[in-house]
DNA sequence: ATTATCTATAGATCTATAGATAATGC
DNA sequence: ATTATCTATAGATCTATAGATAATGC
């Protein structure tokens, strides 16, 4: 039963993985300990020898989730070197990522979770990622000064994220599409690309 | 123990206005029937009777949440008749809305806990509840032919949701405070009207 | 000897139902 | 007689812990 230091950290660690989705999927709430550990193949009395409580280990794969986010997105700015700021929105605002509420941005499908939870770990984990992501987008947006770059990266994310989030709930695929589709144009557009049709 | 049909009724209405509430401020899967009934001022056995399960009241509750911020917005634009557009804008990205989850718009509360649920007559509530926001704004947005204020609309949307969503996680209350001043100031901007400081 | 994981369970929830009670509405 | 609400409980969860087990690491 008992296995090596090195492939007990690898198991943490898949526990980690395993929950940065199944959170994202399923909600804080919307997950327990026994499922969670089975996903991950083990059994759910192992839990409390890795983790302090569900709190700790939400706050460190929600963490984890915005890891991969941010890896995911230099990945895909790499790929597109020409136009990081064309390529940002057209991956955000993908099919792709209103389709996978379990790979994609833990703002759109934790943050509304968070703001109702009282943990400081997880809270912090959220702060620093709002605070990231505003930096990001300051430094992609070309236009102008430092003051109104940073307005706009504001306003940009809270359109990317808010998009994603509604997508989620349109009444159908073709209503989906447009939000989608108005909001790509409308970021394209505003940073002066010219939107592709 | 019996009331009249008149006072089962209130009792009714009474205990969809508190979930309306409480669905809000803890989620969907934050509240019990128990708790919530005792808010309501009944015991839980009582549920079953008015309401055919969980699922049933929850979508009832969103649709009343919808219904409730209309009213509220209807009675915000009446007291602004010069400029609605402004008059929305700033009272959807106020203090009191980021602070207020159990009282505000349920696309900011609820949206991301909907996605998860596949319950079709909540699915349908949150899928109305955009269309009937995209309509509303179109309308509001002044600019120009039907389709440019269409997409303007969505923008819109998807910005003021994202907004009061990544206030409520923002690490702290000057960075919240700036998310929404910095949005407010964009959508005031994009639609032609001065801002004020 | 230590310890990562296991089985088993405590105690607190949760949704939903059964049957009793007592006031309404005929 | 009907029925809105009550008390009580079934059965399924949930988080967390206790103690056993067996392989690692000295």
């Amino acid at each position: 039963m008992k296995v090596s230091k090195e492939k007990a950290e690898e198991n943490r660690q898949r526990v980690i993985d395993t929950a940065a989705t199944l959170l994202r999927e399923r909600g804080i709430d919307g997950i327990g300990i026994a499922d969670l550990m089975d996903a991950a193949g083990l059994t759910h009395g192992g839990f409390y020898r890795q983790f302090k409580s569900k709190d700790d280990l939400v706050a460190q794969a929600v963490q984890r989730a915005f890891d991969m986010t941010r890896a995911d997105i230099a990945e895909q700015l790499k790929m597109a070197p020409g136009n990081p700021f064309e390529a940002l929105v057209r991956h955000y605002l993908s099919d792709f990522h209103r389709d996978s509420i379990g790979a994609g941005c833990g703002l759109t499908a934790l943050a509304a979770d968070a703001a109702r939870h009282e943990d400081p770990a997880l809270r912090s984990v959220f702060g620093a990622a709002v605070t990231s992501y505003i930096n990001f987008l300051t430094a992609l947006i070309p236009d102008g000064d430092a003051a109104s770059n940073r307005r706009a990266a504001i306003a940009m994310l809270a359109e990317m994220v808010g998009a994603v989030i509604l997508a989620r709930v349109a009444p159908d695929r073709p209503a989906a599409d447009e939000i989608l589709k108005a909001v790509s144009a409308d970021l394209l557009q505003k940073h002066g690309k010219t939107q592709s049709a």
